[in-house]
RNA sequence: GGCGGUGUAGCUCAGAUGGUUAGAGCAUACGGCUCAUAUCCGUAGUGUCCGGGGUUCAAUUCCCUGCACCGCCA
């Protein structure tokens, strides 16, 4: 039997699920279904991450032990799952005891293997933070929380040598080029090794940190991340003793978002290198969604998240819209309307009507049964391409191109609808003398209905499911792909119901045209008093520079009638040069901020429409420090 | 600043180890059918393939360079 095993990320507790998690795990979700139905023996993997001083710092805000923090936290993700119809074999959390053991024994087996050693760290701490921070991150040498300049301090800590596997993993990557896939991924990962590795700091010390796992050989000190989170790959299918670990870890594939893959791809296999275990078999990278938050509709005046557009639209359209839109390996972009229209074109007039037309007939001109077929030379072209279907949709899953798995179905969807209209059962129908001929038809459409709907389950599991319920399909844990491979499949005399409209055309209003030409978002009405409050005036820009580290920060001279710096968010629309001698607004009497360690006396007015900013100037020679009222 | 990616039809994207007319879906226009969720089927367009330079008989494809956008790292 073949075995199938994928992992997603442990999601850290610190933040709630969002639309990166729900891909990442629908994808996982998706690939799992598909091997279960191809027959494999299949196990997906899914958790949380729950160690390390974010979590302890977040509990504390909240008021609750780390421990009732990151149960409540973890719940929810475990929660979330099930709304999405994912159906993971186990949930693993860091915080689980057989995790914690399992971590112990691999840090104490690579410790005594000497790959892990005590060494000295210097750095700028700062107290107040209890942290260190790079040279890099301190603002005009100072923490940019504290303001205050940090002291060089020297810490003790565990080291990883990773270092030592550097060459070994360079020529595993280059040997086995499936192992980080799409190509692209694995070419970063080949250019980042180009440069010497450094070894892994690998613990902290407990003065410092206590929520996490204390090293095996040393009391006073908790292992940091990557020996934590990564080792859950192991834990959740129940390492070293259980069964499942040879079963499954030799065909271990890990899903990941582009952002975590020096962890996944460098140190994680250097790690199961020193602890003397196998590497996994496939890193699988994928690209980031990009919210269009310009095309998307607003309710309340709040930007709709697109997680809540599952609860809107449906889960299944959800489903189908990410796995569909987004090339893996690939950023995409999530947009309202991008979903409508995938909704209404490839679900609604497509497949949805294609379902209703199929099963009107049947019922109206079959009595509701599934009729019987006769071969007919008109019918092999679409017979042909529907068992040409499956090995093509199993080759865009080989290569993650989930895309063009459903681009295969969609094409033979249409071909179907094309069939129909070549057939034109309602004419046959018409006719008594060709009631074998509309029979076979008939017999031919719902057969076709059926193999879509059977290479469509892993996608979108409750309409697929039921499509099969309509053709008198009862045990649809029955069927797999092993039942697609022959046209023929669908049984005779199967009782067929019609059923409501699978998917339903939606209509979408563009932000731009708000109904009745009404605002949604003003806010609240303040008397004019208030507003009196408010410093504007004519400023004209003197000077204008890049703020060090920051694309959207310039630092602007600007003259009101005295000089004044201010800090304004305006790099990504306004280039420096192009600023200065611009009349621009200010307002004076804001209280002054600090913004990457440059103080702002004064904030410039700009309409500001996220990704392009404009500012407010003047359509004549106002006179500098003019008020505005 | 370093590294990587992307830039192709109105939109979202595919593609060619360099070779005559560069593709798909959506959107648009027109035509056909009526079983169906005003759905389906057919036909029709449109492109300095980001700019500049180079190699070549030939470049959108290869090389160099510039610009824009997006990541990662410092």
């Amino acid at each position: 039997m073949k075995n199938f095993y994928v992992t997603t990320p442990i999601y850290y507790v610190n933040a709630s699920p969002h639309i990166g998690h729900a891909y990442t795990t629908i994808v996982a979700d998706v690939m799992t279904r598909f091997h279960r139905m191809a027959g494999y023996r299949s196990y997906f993997l899914t958790g949380t991450d729950e160690h390390g001083d974010k979590v302890a710092e977040a509990a504390g805000q909240a008021g609750e032990t780390p421990q009732d923090y990151v149960d409540r936290i973890s719940g929810q993700f475990r929660a979330l799952w099930p709304k999405l119809a994912i159906t993971n074999d186990y949930f693993v959390r860091t915080t689980d005891k057989d995790h914690v053991e399992v971590v112990r024994s691999i840090l104490q087996k690579v410790y005594d293997a000497g790959d892990i050693y005590f060494g000295e760290y210097e750095g700028y701490y700062c107290v107040g933070c209890e942290r260190f921070y790079r040279e890099s991150e301190l603002v005009n040498g100072m923490c940019p929380d504290h303001h205050t300049v940090p002291e060089t301090r020297k810490e003790s800590n565990y080291f990883f040598r990773m270092s030592k596997y550097q060459e070994w993993l360079i020529g595993y990557i280059k040997d086995n080029p499936d192992f980080i896939r799409p190509e692209r991924y694995r070419n970063e990962v080949l250019a980042f090794l180009r440069e010497p590795l450094e070894d892994l700091c690998i613990s902290r010390p407990k003065t410092r940190l206590t929520w996490g796992i204390t090293l095996p050989f040393d009391e006073d000190y908790v292992t940091y991340v990557w020996f934590d989170a990564l080792i859950n790959y192991l834990t959740g299918i129940g390492y070293p003793d259980s069964e499942k670990v040879k079963t499954f870890w030799p065909v271990s594939q890990h899903l990941i978002a582009k952002d975590i893959l020096k962890p996944h791809g460098i140190y994680w296999p250097t790690m199961l290198k020193g602890a003397g275990i196998e590497p996994y078999q496939h890193l699988n990278v994928h690209g980031y969604w990009n919210i269009d938050r310009n095309k998307m509709s607003k309710s309340r005046g709040t930007v709709v998240k697109p997680l809540d557009l599952k609860d809107k639209y449906g889960l299944d359209a959800f489903r189908y819209f990410l796995m569909r839109d987004m090339v893996f390996g690939l950023d995409s972009n999530f947009s309202e309307d991008a979903f409508v229209q995938r909704i209404n074109s490839d679900l609604a007039n497509d497949l949805g009507n294609l379902v209703s037309r199929s099963l009107s007939m049947a019922v109206k001109y079959c009595n509701s049964q599934v009729p019987e077929a006769v071969g007919h030379p008109d019918d092999a072209p679409l017979i042909e391409r529907a068992t040409k279907l499956l090995p093509e949709v199993e080759n865009s899953f080989q290569s993650l191109m989930f895309h063009k798995a459903l681009i295969s179905i969609w094409d033979f969807i249409n071909l179907t609808n094309r069939y129909i209209v070549e057939q034109e059962p309602w004419v046959l129908a018409k006719n008594p003398s060709s009631k074998a001929r509309l029979d076979t038809v008939i017999y031919n459409i719902l057969e076709a209905l059926r193999i879509i709907a059977i290479l469509l389950f892993p996608f979108i599991p409750d309409s697929a499911g039921d499509i099969l319920t309509r053709l008198g399909i009862e045990d649809i844990e029955s069927q797999n792909f092993d039942s697609i491979c022959t046209w023929g499949g669908l049984s005779e005399g199967n009782g067929l119901t019609r059923g409501k409209s699978l998917f339903p055309r939606v209509e979408y209003e563009k932000p731009e045209n708000t109904p009745e030409g009404k605002l949604t978002d003003i806010k609240e009405e303040i008397p004019f008093k208030d507003f009196e409050k408010i410093d504007m005036r004519v400023a004209r820009v003197v000077e204008a520079e890049r703020i060090r580290n920051s694309d959207k920060l310039l630092k602007l001279k600007i003259d009101v009638g005295e000089e004044r710096t201010i800090v304004a968010g305006i790099g990504k629309s306004y280039r420096p040069e192009d600023l200065v001698g611009k009349k621009i607004t200010v307002i004076l009497n804001l209280k002054p901020a600090k913004l990457m360690g440059v103080e702002s006396h004064g904030m410039l007015l700009a309409a500001d429409a996220g990704d392009k900013i404009s500012l407010a100037s003047f359509d004549d020679d106002a006179a500098v420090g003019t008020k505005l009222s």
